[in-house]
DNA sequence: GAGCACTGC
C-alpha cells in the first residue's frame, strides 16, 4: 500500500474528489473550553470560518464510497462539530438510525453536544433531542429521536454490552483517536469486527495527522494489489492554528526547572506582549517553580523599562478547583501571565491567550508492572507527538513561539516518536472483562491496535480469576462475572458491591465508593485544605470523623454526618468541607444504587428509582460486615505490619507503605488492606481499612485456605521479629 | 516526614 503523505485536500482515491476551496479563515477555537462559557463570535460567522467547509463535498463522497475514512487535522479544522452535521443533512440518519461521536473527555463530550444542538436549532434548549451526549450517570438524548450523539469513548463501549453490532447507529465517528485511550482502541477492534458483519456501517476515526496511516492500514480489507477495491480512505483537512517558531538549546540542561525560569525571565525582558506557559512533569514542581517566581516578583518587573509585571500560576488536576480557575483568568493590562502546568494543560485543557511555551520534554506517567501487579509513576522523556502537540499550544490565538529545553539532535534522536498506548501500560483486567462480556471468546485473537504483551492479558486473567469474574478456563462466569461488568465502575468494586448484599451492608458500601470517587484525585479531598499542602488543617477538619478501623469507615463518617445535617452548606463550613464535592457524592450514591437496581435486581422505571432508594435507607450494619464486604474486592491487596513500619502484601510479598494522607498513618495495625497502591520511592498505599487476618480465609478460601498454615506460620514469624 | 501525571465507566 503506498504510503505517501498527503497534503490537505488531497484523498488517495479512485475517482477524482471534488476540489476544496482554496481560502484559508480563521476563527474561534474548535476545543470546547472547559471552565466557562467562551463563544464569543455569533456562529455563524464562526461556521463558515472552519477549514473543514472546505472538504464537505470530499468528505460526504469518501463516507459514501469507503467504509472507513480517516479525517486528519490538526484541532481547530471544525470536524468535530461539523462533520455529524455533514452526515445528518446528507441523509445518513435515514431510516431510524443515528450517528455517534466520540470524545476521550467527559467535559468535551457534553459542551460538543451543547454546541452542536445550538448550531442546529439555534438554541441550547433542544439538546436531548436531535442531538445529546451519553456519558456515565448521565444520559441526555432519547433513542426515538437523538440523530447526532456525543459520548464519550467509554460510554459507548458500555453501550455495546446491549447492542454488540452497534445496529442504532448508521456512522460511527471516533474522535481524537491518536490519544490512544484504552476505550478508544479497543472500540477500534471492536469496529473492525463489526464491519465484517454489518456493510452498511460507516466508520470515521479522526487523528493527528502522523499516525493516519496506521489507522487507515488497520481497517483496510482489500487484499488485493488492485486499490480501487479498498475500503479505507484518508482524508486531510488543514487546522487552524497559527505558525510556531521552535527554539532548541545548544547543549542539554542540566537543571530543567532552573532553565525555565532563566527561559522565562529571558521571554519577558526581550519579548512582546503574550502569556507563557511552562510544561513541568509533576505537581510537585509546578509548586516549586511557582513558588520561586513568586519570591522575586519584584526584581521581575524591574527587568523592562516599562516595569511591566509578571505573575504566575499553578496548573494541576489536584489543584482546588478555584485555585485552578486563576490560569483561565486573562491577564490584567500590563502584567504577564505564566502557566506553569503539568501534563493536563496539553490535551484536557485549553488556555487562551498563550504566545510562549517552554517545554521541559518530561512528563509523569502511570506504568503498569504485570510482573508485580504494580503500579509505577516515573518521570520520562515525552514524544515527539507530545512535544508538538505542547508546541501548538502557543499557537491558537496568533504566531507563538516555542522554547524546548532540550537539543533537536535530543528531540529527533532521543524522544520516540508516540508515547506507549494505554492499552499497553496499564492493567488489562477492567478491559478484559468489558471484551468477555461483549462476547470476544477470544482475546488474543482480538484485533488490538497494538497488541499488549501476553504477560499483562495473563495478568488480568489471573486477577479476573481472583475475584470470581472468569472461570479457571478464563470464560466469563454469569454470576458474578457478567454482574461485574454491567457495573459502571471497576471490576474490584463492582466485586465489593455485589458482595454488599449477603454482608447487608449496600448502603455503606455506595458510599464508599461513591466517597472513593470524589477523592480520587490526589491531594484533593472533600475537605478543602490539602492534604499534602496544609497537612495540619486538614488533620484537624478530619479528626472528628476518623474511626480506628480506618480510612473507609471514617469516609461513611463524613458523609453520614453530612446527611444528618441536612445536606447543609453552614455545616460543610463549619467543618472545612467542600459543599459541592458533597453534593457530587450525594449524587453519586443515588446513580450507583440505581445502576445496581437495574444490573443485580432488573428493575427500571419508578420501580427502580424507589428501589435505589430503599437500598440507601438505614441499616446500621456492624462495622466488620463492611470490612468483609470491601475484601470481597480487595483481598488480594491485604498486608501485615513489619517491624520498621512498613508493611509486605501477603499475596506477591511487595514492601508497601501506608501513605502520609491515611488516618492509619501512625497507627500501624497488624493486618491491613487497601483500595489502591502507586509506587514512587516507595510504594505507598492508599484507602485503608484495618481487617483481622481470619476475614481473608472466609471471604477468599480459594486463595488463603491452601496456604493457611504456610501464611499463617510465616506470619507468627513476622510478627516475633 | 513526605507527598499522584491524566482520563474514563
Amino acid at each position: 500500500m503506498a504510503k505517501t503523505f498527503l497534503k490537505p485536500g488531497e484523498v488517495s482515491s479512485r475517482k477524482s474528489f471534488p476540489e476544496p476551496n482554496s481560502s484559508r479563515l480563521l476563527g474561534i477555537g474548535e476545543n470546547a473550553y472547559d471552565y466557562e462559557s467562551t463563544i464569543a463570535a455569533s456562529l455563524l460567522t464562526r461556521n463558515t470560518s472552519l477549514p473543514i467547509h472546505n472538504y464537505k463535498e470530499a468528505l460526504l463522497y469518501a463516507v459514501k464510497e469507503y467504509r472507513t475514512v480517516v479525517v486528519v487535522g490538526e484541532t481547530g479544522s471544525g470536524k468535530t462539530t461539523q462533520i455529524p452535521i455533514y452526515l445528518l443533512k446528507a441523509g445518513w440518519t435515514n431510516g431510524g438510525k443515528a450517528i455517534v461521536c466520540t470524545q476521550p473527555r467527559r467535559i468535551a463530550t457534553t459542551t460538543v453536544a451543547a454546541r452542536v444542538a445550538e448550531d442546529l436549532d439555534g438554541s441550547k434548549g433542544t439538546l436531548g433531542q436531535v442531538v445529546g451526549f451519553a456519558v456515565r450517570f448521565d444520559n441526555c438524548w432519547d433513542s426515538e429521536r437523538t440523530k447526532i450523539l456525543y459520548a464519550t469513548d467509554g460510554a459507548l463501549l458500555r453501550m455495546m454490552l446491549t447492542d454488540p453490532l452497534l445496529l442504532k447507529f448508521q456512522v460511527v465517528m471516533l474522535d481524537e483517536v491518536h490519544e490512544r485511550t484504552i476505550a478508544t482502541d479497543i472500540l477500534c477492534g471492536l469496529l473492525k469486527k463489526i464491519q465484517r458483519l454489518r456493510s452498511d456501517l460507516r466508520v470515521i476515526v479522526s487523528s493527528a495527522t502522523v499516525d493516519a496511516e496506521k489507522f487507515r492500514d488497520f481497517f483496510e480489507t482489500n487484499d488485493s494489489e488492485d486499490s480501487s477495491y479498498n475500503t479505507a480512505v484518508i482524508l486531510s483537512v488543514e487546522g487552524r492554528s497559527f505558525p510556531v517558531d521552535i527554539y532548541y538549546t545548544t547543549y542539554p540542561v542540566q537543571d530543567y526547572i532552573q532553565a525555565a525560569y532563566e527561559t522565562t525571565l529571558e521571554i519577558h525582558k526581550k519579548e512582546q506582549d503574550g502569556d507563557i506557559l511552562i510544561f513541568v512533569p509533576s505537581s510537585e514542581q509546578v509548586d516549586r517553580l511557582v513558588e520561586r517566581f513568586q519570591s522575586n516578583e519584584l526584581q521581575i518587573c524591574n527587568l523592562r523599562k516599562d516595569r511591566k509585571s509578571l505573575y504566575c500560576v499553578p496548573l494541576y488536576s489536584g489543584l482546588p478547583y478555584k485555585e485552578q480557575l486563576a490560569a483561565f483568568q486573562p491577564a490584567p493590562v500590563n502584567e504577564r501571565k505564566v502557566v506553569v502546568s503539568t501534563n493536563i494543560a496539553e490535551t484536557s485543557v485549553t488556555i487562551q491567550g498563550i504566545d510562549f511555551v517552554i517545554d521541559t520534554g518530561f512528563c509523569r506517567i502511570r506504568v503498569y508492572s504485570p510482573e508485580t501487579g504494580m503500579d509505577f509513576l516515573c518521570i520520562q522523556s515525552i514524544s515527539r507527538a507530545s512535544a508538538d502537540q505542547r508546541a501548538g499550544r502557543a499557537g491558537r490565538n496568533r504566531p507563538g513561539k516555542c522554547y524546548r529545553l532540550y537539543t533537536e539532535d535530543s528531540y529527533w534522536n532521543l524522544l520516540v516518536e508516540h508515547s506507549i498506548p494505554e492499552m499497553c501500560r496499564t492493567n488489562l483486567a477492567t478491559a478484559i472483562l468489558q471484551l468477555k462480556a461483549i462476547g470476544v471468546e477470544n482475546v488474543m485473537n482480538f484485533p488490538f491496535v497494538d497488541a499488549p504483551s501476553a504477560k499483562s492479558v495473563a495478568t488480568a486473567f489471573e486477577v479476573l480469576y481472583a475475584i470470581d469474574a472468569v472461570t479457571e478456563d478464563g470464560v466469563l462466569s454469569e454470576f458474578p462475572g457478567m454482574v461485574m461488568a454491567d457495573l459502571p465502575m471497576e471490576p474490584f468494586f463492582a466485586r465489593t458491591l455485589i458482595a454488599a448484599k449477603d454482608f447487608e451492608c449496600i448502603r455503606e458500601i455506595i458510599t464508599i465508593i461513591a466517597m472513593l470517587q470524589v477523592e480520587q484525585v490526589h491531594g484533593d479531598s472533600v475537605f478543602k485544605y490539602s492534604s499534602s499542602r496544609e497537612h495540619k488543617s486538614f488533620e484537624s477538619a478530619r479528626k472528628p470523623f476518623c474511626v480506628a478501623e480506618g480510612d473507609l469507615l471514617t469516609l461513611i463518617n463524613i458523609y453520614d454526618a453530612f446527611e444528618a445535617s441536612g445536606h447543609s452548606m453552614r455545616w460543610c463550613g463549619h467543618h472545612g468541607i467542600v459543599p459541592n464535592l458533597m453534593k457530587k457524592a450525594r449524587l453519586l450514591r443515588r446513580s450507583i444504587a440505581l445502576s445496581l437496581s437495574n444490573v443485580m435486581y432488573g428493575l427500571y422505571g419508578a420501580s427502580a428509582l424507589s428501589h435505589a432508594d430503599e437500598l440507601l435507607s438505614q441499616k446500621n450494619p456492624d462495622p466488620s460486615s463492611i470490612i468483609k464486604a470491601i475484601l470481597k474486592g480487595f483481598f488480594m491487596n491485604s498486608a501485615v505490619v513489619q517491624p520498621d513500619g512498613s508493611y509486605l502484601t501477603l499475596v506477591g510479598k511487595k514492601s508497601v507503605t501506608i501513605h502520609p494522607s491515611s488516618v492509619l498513618a501512625n497507627r500501624l495495625p497488624k493486618y491491613i488492606a487497601y483500595c489502591e497502591s502507586i509506587h514512587l520511592k516507595r510504594t505507598y498505599v492508599r484507602n485503608i481499612t484495618v481487617i483481622e487476618p481470619q476475614w481473608l480465609i472466609q471471604v477468599a478460601p480459594h486463595v488463603f485456605e491452601k496456604r493457611k498454615s504456610r501464611i499463617e506460620e510465616k506470619w507468627k514469624n513476622l510478627i516475633s521479629e
